[in-house]
DNA sequence: GCTGATCGTCAGCTCTGCTGACGATCAGCA
DNA sequence: TGCTGATCGTCAGCAGAGCTGACGATCAGC
């Protein structure tokens, strides 16, 4: 994605009131916008925000299946593949066979993996930190409180 | 956090501790929730929440040509031609050429239209406020205007 | 040692939206 | 008036994300 939003034509927020009042439009363009500043923020680690969502499942606890992985995130077994493809070209991860069930694919992270999740981490930290900046710090914080409450209820 | 594993598909948001608390995670996922309740929700009008987007953009203040509407939604002016096509298949908007400059369309809402609008937005919101129901009524409305604040900063 | 289920993989599809090009139209300028 | 460049709507084609369905390899139960 081309950051180099100038003036013009497209991709303008525009101003309808009723519009911009609707969780849809403000949910959709909220995503949007800490999109762009998480994507230029992990541009030096040769990341996006969903490849480093993957490193942040594979690095917690104990190794884990692609499978296993996948449904954390939330994604579909055949979409890791690709995920994993990608993290392994760049040297971040490792595939090795399960000991006891040698279907699983145990994925971990490399030395390289482990250390570029921690920068990458921080870097996409502080993209959220700029995305929050509007917001005072306890309404920041009760933002991510709702949307945790929000999206762990259902 | 207690939701164990009770599911029989994939998707399931998975519960990392980690994962959940970024805002990326957490502003898709709430995506993604709000999208399926409101889809169901416009379901019985033919319409999704795109397209009722279109349409309040349609409905409100003076007749747009396409590209002001494209514009006020964040969308491409190639985009809406796909938009305007299915809204007027369905009979609820009409093109017709601009008086003054005749490379513009203008498109208004049809009389069916107009109802169908009126008696969407409703459901719109219905699902909306089921969507916001694990909040209460001051937390929602606190969220719906800190994203407001950070929608509209840039 | 069979049978059925599970895991990773791949091909192919859908959905959404964009880019690039085109004709029609407008505005400016001589 | 005629020419030139920009703008609007349209269409074809492309790209990214993710899914479905099928396949071989492997496991678990009988």
């Amino acid at each position: 994605m081309s950051s180099d939003v100038q003036d013009d034509q497209q991709t303008e927020p525009g101003t309808n009131l009723e519009l911009v009042e609707r969780l849809g439009y403000l949910l959709k363009h909220a995503q949007l916008q800490l999109f762009e500043l998480t994507t230029a923020a992990l541009e030096p680690f040769g990341l996006d925000g969903r490849q480093l969502a993957v490193l942040i499942v594979l690095g917690s606890g104990e190794p884990a299946s692609q499978q296993d992985a996948a449904q954390q995130l939330g994604i579909d077994r055949t979409t890791m593949v690709a995920f994993v493809d990608a993290l392994e070209r760049k040297g971040l991860v490792g595939r090795r066979p399960h000991a006891q069930d040698r279907r699983k694919n145990v994925v971990e992270l490399t030395e390289t993996g482990r250390d570029t999740l921690r920068r990458a981490r921080k870097a996409s930290d502080a993209a959220e930190q700029r995305f929050l900046a509007p917001l005072s710090a306890p309404l920041a914080r009760q933002l991510r409180q709702a949307l945790i409450t929000l999206v762990t209820a259902r």
